[in-house]
DNA sequence: GCTAAATTGGACTGGTAAGTCCAGAAAGGT
DNA sequence: ACCTTTCTGGACTTACCAGTCCAATTTAGC
């Protein structure tokens, strides 16, 4: 991109991101402009092509980075220490509770929907999230594995893909049909598998 | 809607939402336009409007409908006949084998981020498909269980709750992604701990 | 201070795409 | 046959919005 930022600089282009990620999360993609986020972040048309110079399409990529790291922000400090069931179970309940407070948007999943999903940087981006978000759940059942909690048997990775696909399917049916009740059974029948196992 | 439709009428109007289905699940719905639309279904713009008087919404919607129904259509006949371990495998292959073709678009989800979830209307579309998804999922569970196949403490509607969203979620990361492992993963060890139970 | 580079303002352009309108053709009913 | 309703064609309007341009201003380094 550009090595030469100043300080004034780098702050401005973190104030269009974030101010675009606002608008973006409260009134859709497919409803935010260039202008909506020129006007709320106090910016000027070529200052959004200044730090975007391929425009539109790399700020929204930017902004998915940023709902991607808030993603995973979200649901610290469990995440990083699922050592016990408890703190699984804190985790749940954080999960839970942060899509049933956002409410009718995932940020993220609708940016990546308009950026193109197969474009070579949008699948970066969900890929290294993805990556991070697997590799912190296997952590915390090898875990458990280590601890005699968890069946011998039981692939960590392989469970936790299955875990992380119930989680997003159950936030995209909680966005979809506005009722959390499959998010909550998908992760709890995950848990009370691997409880079982 | 309209109650008077011609028979010429209603072929017109069906021609529409396929011609729109199919140039959105080639195109992607954010290209495509009106005006493709009319090009591909040999239509006029009035035509459009003739029959989706609330323009550009209101067709995405019955396009929705459309594949909703195109959804449950891809799973037969093996989702309506869940009564053996075979049937399930043989399902879980024709759904990995469905979205893997399908590749980069899931038509359903992306006409649902563009009309605005929230819509009403588009909340019952979803609401309805994911009930009868529901519906079929959870006959075959209990179907497994007066068999004595699967454990009497399982929740049907729970576990086809659990499993829709597993399923749903590894869609997701493998359009987002481009991998089907999740999804795999997710379908395998939701019919794993069903048989464990 | 001075110069060069980074930053900013905002008017302007160009293309695009949704939606309107009206006139004409084809059905349908009686 | 006649009249009403449905159906169709396509030009036109309107609005918007991404992206361009250039001039002005600030900042950084020396």
């Amino acid at each position: 991109m550009t090595q030469t930022l100043t300080a004034k600089g780098a702050a401005t282009r973190q104030r269009i991101v974030e101010g675009a990620a606002e608008e973006i999360r409260e009134r859709g993609v497919f409803d935010t402009t260039l202008d909506d986020v020129r006007a709320r972040t106090g910016t000027s048309k070529s200052q959004l092509f200044h730090y975007f110079p391929d425009g539109k399409e790399q700020l929204l990529l930017a902004v998915a980075e940023f709902e991607a790291e808030r993603v995973l922000g979200s649901q610290q400090p469990h995440l990083a220490a699922l050592n016990t069931w408890e703190a699984w179970q804190s985790w749940r309940d954080t999960v839970v509770a942060h899509y049933t407070e956002q409410g009718q948007f995932c940020p993220l999943n609708a940016v990546m929907s308009q950026v193109g999903r197969n474009t070579p940087g949008a699948q970066a981006v969900s890929t290294r999230l993805v990556e991070r978000w697997l590799a912190e759940l296997a952590a915390g059942i090898r875990h458990l594995q280590a601890a005699g909690e968890v069946g011998a048997s039981v692939d960590p990775s392989r469970a936790a893909s299955a875990l992380l696909a119930g989680l997003q399917g159950g936030v995209v049916m909680l966005l979809s049909t506005g009722s959390s009740a499959h998010l909550e059974a998908a992760l709890d029948v995950a848990i009370e598998n691997l409880r079982r196992s």
